[in-house]
DNA sequence: ATCGCTGTATTATGGCAGTGAAGCAGTATG
DNA sequence: CATACTGCTTCACTGCCATAATACAGCGAT
């Protein structure tokens, strides 16, 4: 599948992602221990680790040591517009191509759903 | 990169793909050899040869041992046939949840060509 | 039959990514 | 200081990808 390919740790931090922008976990709330969301997702604390090290690395959150990791002020934006340009430019461009090599029209897309 | 880090024998799956869907070699036309592909594209015979097997295993070549592959009756058909069923299936739903998330419009997307 | 092409199988090697187990290091609280 | 939480570092295992050298097997033309 699609899915169960992915890497785990990319997982959790899609996972992460979507909760911050969801609201889940607003600015300056901490995020789950690396091992309490290990339990939580039945992975390996230190798969959990290395998905929140590259949110650190953009400065999405901030960490504590010893304490724990905190949503970052303006996380929320700055993920939202990083995913935005990271979708246009990388993400669209390909699906744009192969629908146009498919001839597949943006109708039959949108009529599979309410 | 998001092409960088595909599997060379999947870049050589997809370039061969996209030459046929694009009518560069016609059903019954045979394809590049193992050897002279690898040298075109600067990768290993035995790497070329994984990339074809995946499409004899799908019918879509037909091998004449000792002489070459050849593109099979129908192949283009059901080449694009798997792929529209496989980009609706597995490659939309994905984007399309992405572009409800970040609140992406299609009016964005279409602007940025003639 | 021989030569030159075709695809295929075998085995081995190097590199890299993902995962895992244990232990180290920092901090708050008592 | 002791405890219990936090993140983080180190070492090792596994599997996949790519490459390589070699050999084998089928076909066509000379």
């Amino acid at each position: 599948m699609n899915n169960t390919s992915k890497p785990v740790y990319l997982k959790l931090r899609d996972i992460i992602s979507e909760s911050i922008l969801d609201g889940e976990y607003g600015e300056g709330d901490m995020l789950p221990s690396v091992r309490a969301f290990a339990v939580e997702q039945g992975a390996n604390p230190l798969t959990v680790a290395k998905a929140y090290q590259g949110f650190q690395e953009d400065g999405l959150v901030t960490v504590k040591r010893g304490v724990g990791m905190f949503v970052a002020t303006g996380a929320k934006t700055k993920l939202r517009d990083a995913q935005r340009t990271d979708f246009i430019k990388n993400v669209w461009p390909p699906v744009e191509r192969q629908m146009k090599r498919l001839n597949i029209k943006l109708d039959e897309l949108l009529e599979n759903e309410a």
